[in-house]
Parts: C-alpha cells; structure tokens; sequence
DNA sequence: TCATTTTAATTGAATATGCAGTTAATAATC
DNA sequence: GATTATTAACTGCATATTCAATTAAAATGA
C-alpha cells in the first residue's frame, strides 16, 4: 500500500535526497531521478513539490546556509572567563569542526554556482555578512574587556573570515596531513597576535 | 572550399573555443557542440582531436596552468634595489592583475572539479606548490638581503598563498566596491609587517 | 459513526531536447 | 598513395518537465 507523507514530511526527505546525491555524484552527475529514485518515489513528485530544479537548488542552499548558522557550533556565551571565551571562539573557526558542519564539495559547489546565479550569490552573500557581522561584535566586546586590541573591528573581522576561508583553499591544495593540522595552528597564532598587538 | 587546418593549429583553436563557452555557459552548459559550432566546426572534429571530453578538459587546465605561471607577470629581477624589488612583487600578488589572467569562474570551476577529479587535483597541487616554492626562494633571498626576518619561509610562503585565495573569496561575497581595495591593501600591509617583525 | 466530498500526494506514460560518442564516407595534403 | 582532416548520419541514453489519471488522507455532513 502506498504510503502518502504529507509535503512537510516528503519535502525535507528530497532536500537531504538532493544533498546526499550531490556527496557523491557532484553538481554534474546530479540529476532529478537519482534523487527520486534514492527515496523510492517518482520524479515527477519533485517536479511537483519545487515546481522546477532551480527552486530546488535554492531551498537546499537555503537549508545549508540554517545548517552553517547553526547557534550550537559557534555559541560559547556560557563561558564566564572572557580569556577562555575568547580563545574557544578563535579554536572553533580554526578547528574546521564547524566548517565542516556541510560537506565541503557541496558547499565548493554552491560557491561556483554563485558565480553565475545571481539569488545563490546574494544567499551567500547575506550567510557571510552574518558571520562577519558576528565576529565584529564579539571582537568589540572582547576589545572593551581588554582581552584584545583593535580599533577597526569590521576590517578585523573580515581579515578572520578571509582567513578561514583561504585555509579551507589551502587543505585541498596544498596540506599533506599533519602539516595542515600544524599550519592552521599557526595561521590562528599569528591572527591573535596581531589581535592583540593592536594591528588592527 | 573546405580549409584544412593541420592538428597544431586546430587544437589550440578548439581549446580557446572551449575556454570561451566557459566563460559564457559554465561548467554544466558547456558542450562539445556548442564548443564546436562557435568556430564552425563539426563536433566529431573535437572527438576526433581531443578522444572524449575529459582529455579536453585535462588539456585546457594544463593550459591554463601555462597561462597562469606566466613569468612576464611575476618576474621582477630586473629590479636592483631590493626593497623595490620586494614591494613589486608583494603589490602584485595582491593586485589581482595576476590572478586575473584567467578567468575567476573558470578557474573556480575547476578548483570545483578537483575535489571530484584527481587529476585535475594533481596539476592544482603541482600549480600551487610550484607559486609557494617560488615564494619560499624569493622570501629567503630577502631574508638574507635584511629585507625582512623570516626564520619559517615554507610557513610564510604558505600564508602568502593562503591569504591570497582567501582574497579572491572575500572579493567575491563580502566585497562592495571600494571597499574591497582598501581592505586587500590592509591584509597586503598587515602581512608586510608580520614578514618584517619576524612573525615567521 | 458512517458515507460523501474535497484536497493533496503520487504515479505512469509521453515529449522534446540535448548530450557524448561511433562509424563510415569524403576531401585535402604531403 | 597514404595519411590526416573533416563531415554526415546516426545511436543510445539521460535529461527536465508536462499532463492526465489514480490513490490516499482529510474534511464535511448526516
């Protein structure tokens, strides 16, 4: 007997459908059946629930982009000592534990479609005007509390986020193991020394 | 009159046309007919010359790979004084004049590629490993010159490129015009400085 | 509670298009 | 005359999407 789900029960399943297809076959090798047929359902039920692929694409960024700002990764607001604060913030944005929160090629992926779609581009856009924005206001706090030093806290926070995404570039291209591991370590060392040395 | 063209001249020709739908299509309308029928050819000429798609990929990366290692852009020791020297290349690394002499989506979408290609990986690797070996010989060079202080010149040449890429990012999702300029010449001075004070 | 109506989920079959690649024939070139 | 460049015709397959039909679930009314 055939088992009706009701839209938000069915359209969830397809987005994480959509997503695990793109883990393994990438952009290209992605297609409206695979991810039909992985779930056991009939193409033309996606075709029903986003009315076209496009619409699809765009709530599953929209899906990984909640997943990126999932408050659990980057919160450490319970912690008391602002040094401790601090430096749990810096780890977490280093460790790539949160990055990796989406898979990699996924989000590699819709960042070069963001070069040619003009609504993934602004999606993107806002997702990094959020973290951004985030890193400013606590690099202010932590500056009223002494813990660092810096005057212009937007070109602070953007240094961190350009930071973190050249390191991402850098463990596909140039890190063979535990080098990486060591570099990144570094990379987050020389950053809060000019934090703190008011290079800012 | 049908004009042969003999394979040295044919194939550059097709690579250029690949490059150029690229350019206009992206990676997913990108097809050996379209590639084809820009310059007036039949589209078994391009299986005839390339075997299948993937070698033609291959070829256009290794190309432009080429491109991008031009030393007409990079060399300057034609420069004496070596603090000018220094400051030349330092600029144009983080002019974008360079970066720019390939196309940013096509060059993006093969770095998208590489994570679902090892092949395409394997020249990036050698691409990026050949600019951070580069930088690693210059940084020592002035080192030794007093120019400036760097005990770790792999780990700077390293930070070099990861900066780099992480501006290329940056431009891409945080930047809004001007704004742009001005905080790719603070990252450029923030690095100067760390080179100098002897942060590697 | 039971039957009926309405709505939503789901499928099946079909369409038109585009794709990479094959094979065989023709034309130019050396 | 042999090699190479080039095309023509074609194959088989995958694609996104449409449309109409079918089935299940929910809402309604007695």
């Amino acid at each position: 007997m055939r088992k009706n789900k009701s839209a938000a029960l069915r359209k969830p399943d397809i987005l994480e459908s959509y997503y695990q297809v793109l883990i393994q076959e990438g952009l290209e090798g992605t297609s409206i059946s695979k991810i039909a047929s992985r779930i056991g359902i009939h193409p033309s039920l996606i075709i029903h629930y986003f009315k076209n692929k496009e619409n699809m694409k765009l709530e599953l960024v929209d899906l990984l982009i909640e997943k990126y700002q999932s408050p659990a990764m980057i919160n450490f607001d319970h912690i008391e000592d602002d040094e401790e604060h601090f430096n749990a913030i810096m780890d977490v944005l280093f460790s790539f534990k949160w990055n990796r929160t989406v898979d990699p090629g996924v989000h590699f992926g819709f960042y070069y479609l963001s070069l040619r779609n003009e609504q993934i581009l602004a999606r993107f856009r806002v997702m990094f005007k959020w973290l951004r924005d985030y890193l400013c206001e606590k690099l202010i706090y932590f500056d009223e509390k002494g813990i660092i030093s810096v005057t212009d806290a937007i070109k602070a926070a953007d240094y961190i986020v350009t930071l973190m995404e050249g390191l991402e570039f850098h463990s596909q291209f140039l890190a063979n193991g535990k080098h990486f591991d060591d570099f990144a370590q570094s990379a987050q060392k020389i950053l809060v020394s000019a934090l703190k040395n008011g290079e800012f």
